[in-house]
DNA sequence: TCCCCTATTGCAATCGATTGCAACAAGCCC
DNA sequence: GGGCTTGTTGCAATCGATTGCAATAGGGGA
């Protein structure tokens, strides 16, 4: 190995700089490279320690054009009926980190976008991109009929949300009405009679819930829920909140929260109010997020299986990518019961 | 326009279908959807609304090879000293939706990589990859040599944390020993006399803001505070964190944790306890999250400016992209005073 | 009428890799 | 010794766009 330059030399950087070095064509170095069994071991070697010595990694730009596969997989959050709402919202952070690490763990690297769909072609845009082998939504929005649309002809498309009756794209979700039925159950056999519903009901996994929530409660005879609407953005969701307790705590005894930051804030105002959780005022919560497990009381919520739920999704992506059919997934919502309610 | 085809008729994939279908070449219809002038304004249109009827859409994969433009940056999380934590990490995804925002605001994509850095050259097949313009890192765990090492021939980097003296990399972050005064300083000011420090020393970050805390102790000539490991994930937290206060806690009258996730995580093993906070008890986190705003009490904590710093660091990177010199960043830490201290 | 200038368009090289096919040498069998 | 297989390697097309330069046509001025 006396030929070796100076590892600093001048950097290689492609193909036919190595070629050159090692006097051979782009193509054996490419296959060397490769580890293909099509060039003699011993230049194999020579050629793997020479491009090991110069630094050399192949420009991926160029290698995806050409074998038309990326090795990069789309998350995407978009954002329809809730614009001010954060990248950083647990639930989908909490998501998007098991996404990551199914995907990392396969070798697909993951890009990251989060989507204010105003164009109607928000998703045609990303899909027809060329940069992305697959496509993982993190929730439909109110985006139902361009997930359709462009579910039809584009098969490695995997969605988070519900499934309706018809639907062609891939989801895997929650049943979010019998989520929402649990909750209200559970709160009437503690003995709630006057239930409200804190979420607003423009995002379909919310309303779904909701209808849960009423449905328990004309079953059990009830009067019907109070609903109050809460942006999810958490900087407005704690006054909103506050502001709604003052003005109808007396006309209810029990709280079902859209979801476990909606709970959490609750909590948070119950406490400003001086009202006692579960003993006043039960609070229910949805998502069962790992911080659901830090909050006093520990909150007492239904539980989506977020990290069953994103291996399936890329359990499924991977399938539809290979070329076969993957049915949607309707998980079982669970009762989590802790200290809340 | 009685030429266009129905737009389901055969999907036109290339520029080459369109120029076809236009009867012009393909750098004319490279042009007319780029809006250059160099094309006549009616062919412009014209071509360009055939485009748009057949759905197409350019391959970006082609554009970004040849233009040696990505539109890409890289976010990054190394994860060396501990490799269990995961992606959800509050504040990584606090940090991380502050990027991503700023980022897709300037029009890049964001490709976010876990990386456990076992191999040496993680940071090299990043950079090295063709597919980033720029690389951000959140944090820079315990891989200072390999970060100088690229930053020393690689511009467009920018990495969350600590600026040493001599350091090559640009950084973005907070003065992490000051910050750990400020909080030692704020208890002893409550009257706490024997602090807990918790949090493992492994991470740079909240080594130096314990070595803030001894500083406190030690001006205020206090015995040295009990340092107590925990790890950051967070299920293992909690029991960690339960086993040291049965075990500690009538030796201490304070704690300064090393983040807001450990402090919340402290809140709800304390009321477990049954121990009053502030009162029994008081509690400082570091970071200010959101979160910290949800708890009960309310978390008192150090506050790092994640959103300015975010921006910092995406205005630093198109500095550095467009050849400019950046300077690196070191915020003041600032107390936040609530409830829990 | 001729020439030059400008507006528009086409041609072909280029980005950096991968890969089917052809070419060549060596070895083997008959 | 001729023909065939096997093992290696090079050639050149290809992925799908962008862009410098050449080519063409038409208009205007002298």
């Amino acid at each position: 190995m006396s030929q070796d330059a100076p590892p600093s030399d001048r950097p290689a950087r492609t193909l036919a700089d190595i070629a050159r070095l090692a006097g051979v064509s782009t193509g054996t170095v490419s296959r060397a490279l490769a580890g293909s069994s099509l060039v003699n071991a011993e230049t194999r070697e020579r050629i793997q320690a020479l491009a090991a010595a110069h630094d050399f990694r192949v420009n991926q730009m160029a290698r995806r054009l050409r074998t038309q596969k990326t090795g990069v997989i789309g998350v995407v959050v978009p954002l329809g009926h809730e614009r001010r709402q954060h990248l950083s919202d647990p639930f989908f952070m909490t998501i998007l980190g098991h996404l990551a690490d199914a995907l990392t763990e396969n070798g697909y690297d993951v890009m990251l976008s989060r989507v204010i769909p105003d164009a109607a072609d928000w998703l045609e845009r990303i899909v027809d991109s060329g940069m992305l082998d697959g496509v993982l939504l993190i929730g439909q929005s109110d985006q139902m009929e361009a997930i359709e649309r462009v579910a039809r002809r584009y098969r490695p498309l995997v969605a988070w949300g519900s499934s309706l009756p018809g639907q062609v794209h891939c989801a895997v979700g929650t049943e979010n009405v019998a989520g929402g039925r649990i909750a209200a159950e559970h709160l009437i056999a503690r003995g709630v009679r006057r239930i409200a519903f804190l979420g607003e009901l423009r995002a379909p996994e919310i309303r779904a819930r909701f209808e849960g929530v009423c449905a328990a409660a004309a079953a059990a005879g009830l009067p019907a829920p109070l609903q109050l609407d809460t942006h999810l953005a958490s900087e407005m969701m704690e006054q909103e909140i506050a502001a709604h307790l003052t003005r109808h705590l007396d006309r209810i005894d029990g709280i079902a929260a859209g979801s476990d930051m909606i709970a959490m804030t609750t909590l948070r105002a119950l406490a400003d109010q001086g009202m006692a959780v579960p003993s006043d005022v039960p609070v229910i919560g949805y998502d069962d997020l790992p911080l659901g497990l830090q909050t006093v009381p520990r909150l007492t919520t239904v539980r989506q299986d977020i990290a069953r739920g994103a291996r399936a999704m890329v359990e499924r992506l991977f399938a539809r990518i290979a070329g076969q059919d993957a049915p949607s997934l309707v998980m079982a919502p669970e009762l989590v019961v802790r200290d809340s309610a």
